[in-house]
DNA sequence: ATCCAGGCAGATG
DNA sequence: CATCTGCATGGA
């Protein structure tokens, strides 16, 4: 068992090999999340939720236990799915990113996030996604405002989207909210990757790499490993081969969350 | 100044 | 189907 739900705010962290509250935090899987003097605060669509590590243990206090059981993956046992990623030129960055996990994240930000992601660097856009949730997000009882929701976000406009920085992606944004708007997250839920894939792409602002993220940080497909600048530049420098382990395998989700994050925020120069 | 950042839409072979 | 180009914006 990796971590036990004490109460409906409160979640018990056993297992610290297997959640490192730092690297997923830092894995480019979510963006609202704060340090503070007690350990970390993260938000998922209008749920909050506190990190504190104590020694061997850490405490989780938020909204919503069963929740953040969820999207922590806590029913999920990483240590296997390690011992299966056997690829030698993975050995360094999983040392580093042993603790990290996939979360489940909330359908929507996931969507907006991605598309606001697209050809933009982290810290900016982090910035902007963050400005979203302060103007039409909701406040909520840890001192953040929530994600907007679907309803919320409908009334932001192509002007409001530019003044907080989305540039060219601003129509794509109002057209996507239309289109969330009409999707079924339960029926996408149920689809094969090919089948969910074919309805993301549907999405305006999202392309190949964008339904990819979507599909391994919001619907949790561990076989999908979104290739962006940061990867293309690791992997060009394996064979095709040693590619092929790392990026089709059944948990190449993880394996290229391991990398990112030994690359993009490690600032490691080689696999 | 030029290039780059978790790429995509639209146009063109 | 594959390839090419323009794109908001701020930091290096």
């Amino acid at each position: 068992m990796i971590a036990k739900i004490i109460n409906n705010q409160t979640i018990q962290v056993e297992d610290l090999t297997q959640f490192d509250p730092y690297a997923i935090l830092h894995s480019g899987q979510v963006f609202r999340y704060w340090k503070n003097d007690a350990g970390w605060l993260v938000m998922s669509g209008n749920h909050w939720a506190k990190i504190c590590l104590n020694g061997q243990h850490a405490q989780i206090t938020c909204d919503d236990a069963k929740y953040f059981y969820q999207y922590f993956d806590f029913a999920i046992d990483y240590q296997i799915i390690k011992q299966s990623l056997t690829a030698p030129k993975l050995r360094n960055a999983l040392v580093d990113g042993g603790g990290i996990r996939i979360l489940r994240g909330d359908f929507v930000e996931i969507v907006l996030s991605f598309i606001i992601s697209a050809n933009n660097n982290i810290k900016r856009f982090t910035k902007t996604i963050n400005e979203i949730c302060e103007r039409y997000g909701t406040l909520t009882a840890c001192g953040q405002y929530g994600f907007p929701s679907l309803t919320q976000c409908a009334a932001i406009t192509e002007q409001d989207f530019k003044q907080m920085g989305c540039g060219y992606r601003a129509p794509y944004l109002v057209r996507a909210i239309q289109q969330l708007k009409q999707l079924d997250n339960t029926y996408l839920a149920q689809l094969p990757n090919t089948e969910l894939q074919r309805e993301l792409l549907k999405i305006s602002g999202v392309g190949p790499k964008v339904a990819a993220c979507i599909m391994l940080f919001a619907f949790h497909r561990l076989d999908i490993a979104p290739v962006d600048t940061w990867i293309k530049k690791a992997i060009a420098q394996l064979t095709s081969t040693e590619q092929a382990n790392i990026l089709h395998g059944p948990y190449a989700g993880i394996a290229q969350q391991y990398i990112f994050y030994y690359l993009q925020h490690l600032q490691r120069e080689v696999l």
